[in-house]
DNA sequence: CTGAAAGCGCTTACAG
DNA sequence: CTGAAAGCGCTTACAG
């Protein structure tokens, strides 16, 4: 068995010969009164000596703070979920937080996930996922916990989000295809409903209806490489094959274009034009060098995390919704405007 | 002020008309005793009325199981190490502990972060970093905690480790390079000391010592495909440029491929052949198509958390050192063999 | 099988 | 500023 005598705060009273009480208010950084600094010393060094760490535990009990925030990770998908794992885990962290991750599995229900969020008396929640589906969002609404949702955005209930401009992010796409010259276009998106993605077909086919175009070839997919790669083989096969095509995320253009170079002699971007979203790492790699718009994760985080310790501190209680700006970042898979 | 009238089980018990101790026992799923079915089902009745949930904090405080797994992080590198991030904490969550992640950051001192990790009460604890240096694997001995260090080895502790066979990596690398032609051969390192690529580096270096080959040009870089690409510049101004690079990541070699067919006639793999490490996803998409050392990371994991959970039970108290094999795949920025 | 009671390791009114 | 005491919400010997 392992050798399971932790040293408590009684133990370090006995040895600096103070009261237990004394130990709590000297490793309590908001303990309620001040301790005299040379009692103070004195306490810190038993401490030392016996190697004490108050427990992190037993605080929680009684404080009702656990300095645990949960992270609950649905369908984590691609080299843009990974970068936001991490940074959200490494700003929680940076803010005196623990991040205690929940992944949602495909077939679990997400109310179990919050049961058990719950009974770790975590602080507070942030749920990030692309395909975080609006019946799901509901479902947070009501806990008395602080929750922001990570990238989506659902008016009609007080949860807090922060998000990115997806509507207009679709607008831009749609945007810079017709201020190159395509007509018939292609929009590939993600087999799976999610917030998100809704909001930027939504702004794609808005932006598209206005300059006219109102038929354009819709195919959905797996969120890889591969299921991208199949789509453009799919669209190889068409009569009407589209010129310009718009991707719901990066890794799924990627596949789409190198079906495109290896299966057909099409040129891109003079012959067919793509757009990616994300703008994960590999988008500016030389080999794809992929246009595509460019989601601020970073500011996404912050904002993310900063809302999320003003509810849990109750700076302002109401909801916090904060949208943020994307960008389209023009290489080499579209053509120069004015071409 | 959030409501936090909390439901407890002394309230479920008063519904229930039973002990509170009852209650304890009818939602421990590891209880001392068993409770009659009827007075079970009726706990259960009033659980559910009043929307019960055990505190696994307070739980956790009096049984010494917190069911949380610290799961710490340094110096977290691309694709590769998001997906051992998802996958480490899904397959813990699977088996019933909730991860805890700690991020390492450049500046911050191990030894704090296992006093947190300590303080939290975790059940046991995961150390995965590629960058992770022998002298911070020292650090976690001596201390009374389930631990595993993911993809290190380090005999001359007691500490458990599942790790991938580097060694034999690096020299599976240097006969694909020597058996198609190589003797002209480069080898690109990551800048920081990183137990398992030194380990590459030495097994690497033998095998073509072997061989004959002892002249070995030496770049490092970071982790990454810019890197990478600076590196494949440096190497095109030399006068003796290589015509086969084993690089210690597939990042890096991507970078180092896209500055050879962007800012030189030579030609992947006629000329030069690159072989990096990992595999990651992005190494089989088309427009790369790089061979490279395959590293079982579903296996790794499986094989981390059920070391780890076999130590929390003390099935067996000594320390589990596994090695694993991993696996050269050809792909096409090397020769054939014979070519 | 059930209950009363002690205790896990802290924080925090309450007195002094 | 310091201490004695109650209590956070559970588990678990100990009796019955």
């Amino acid at each position: 068995m392992i050798n399971n005598k932790r040293v408590t705060s009684k133990d370090v009273a006995k040895l600096a010969g103070v009261s237990q009480s004394t130990v709590s208010r000297v490793f309590n950084p908001n303990s309620d009164r001040e301790v005299k600094a040379e009692i103070k010393e004195a306490v810190l060094e038993a401490g030392r000596k016996l190697g004490y760490k108050p427990n992190i535990i037993a605080r929680g009990l009684v404080s009702r703070k656990t300095n645990m925030v949960g992270v609950v990770v649905a369908n984590p998908i691609g080299p843009f979920y990974s970068k936001i794992i991490n940074g959200l885990t490494a700003k929680l962290q940076q803010n005196g937080a623990q991040p205690l991750v929940f992944t949602l599995e495909e077939q679990e229900d997400i109310q179990d996930i919050i049961d058990k969020v719950m009974q770790y008396q975590v602080d507070g929640v942030v749920i990030t996922s692309s395909a975080l589906s609006v019946e799901m969002a509901d479902k947070f609404t009501g806990k008395h916990l602080p929750t922001v949702l990570f990238n989506v955005y659902k008016k009609y209930n007080d949860i807090s989000c922060i998000y990115s401009d997806n509507m207009e992010s679709g607008r831009m796409a749609a945007k810079l295809l017709v201020d190159t010259g395509h007509k018939n276009i292609a929009y590939i998106t993600y087999r799976k409903s999610a917030f998100t993605i809704h909001e930027r077909k939504q702004g794609f086919y808005e932006e598209l209806k206005k300059h006219g175009i109102e038929y354009i070839i819709e195919e959905n997919c797996d969120y890889t490489y591969e299921a991208g790669y199949e789509i453009g083989l799919k669209l190889l096969q068409r009569k009407n094959i589209p010129d310009g095509i718009f991707c719901v995320s990066d890794v799924i253009a990627m596949g789409v274009m190198d079906a495109i170079r290896n299966e057909s002699n099409l040129k891109i971007p003079q012959d067919v034009a793509i757009i990616g979203f994300d703008d994960i790492p590999q988008a500016s790699w030389k080999s794809y060098d992929l246009t595509t718009i460019h989601q601020p994760v970073e500011l996404l985080i912050d904002k993310t995390v900063d809302a999320l310790f003003k509810l849990i501190n109750q700076t302002d209680p109401r909801e916090i919704i904060e949208k943020v700006s994307t960008e389209i970042i023009v290489r080499k898979s579209t053509r120069d405007s004015g071409e």
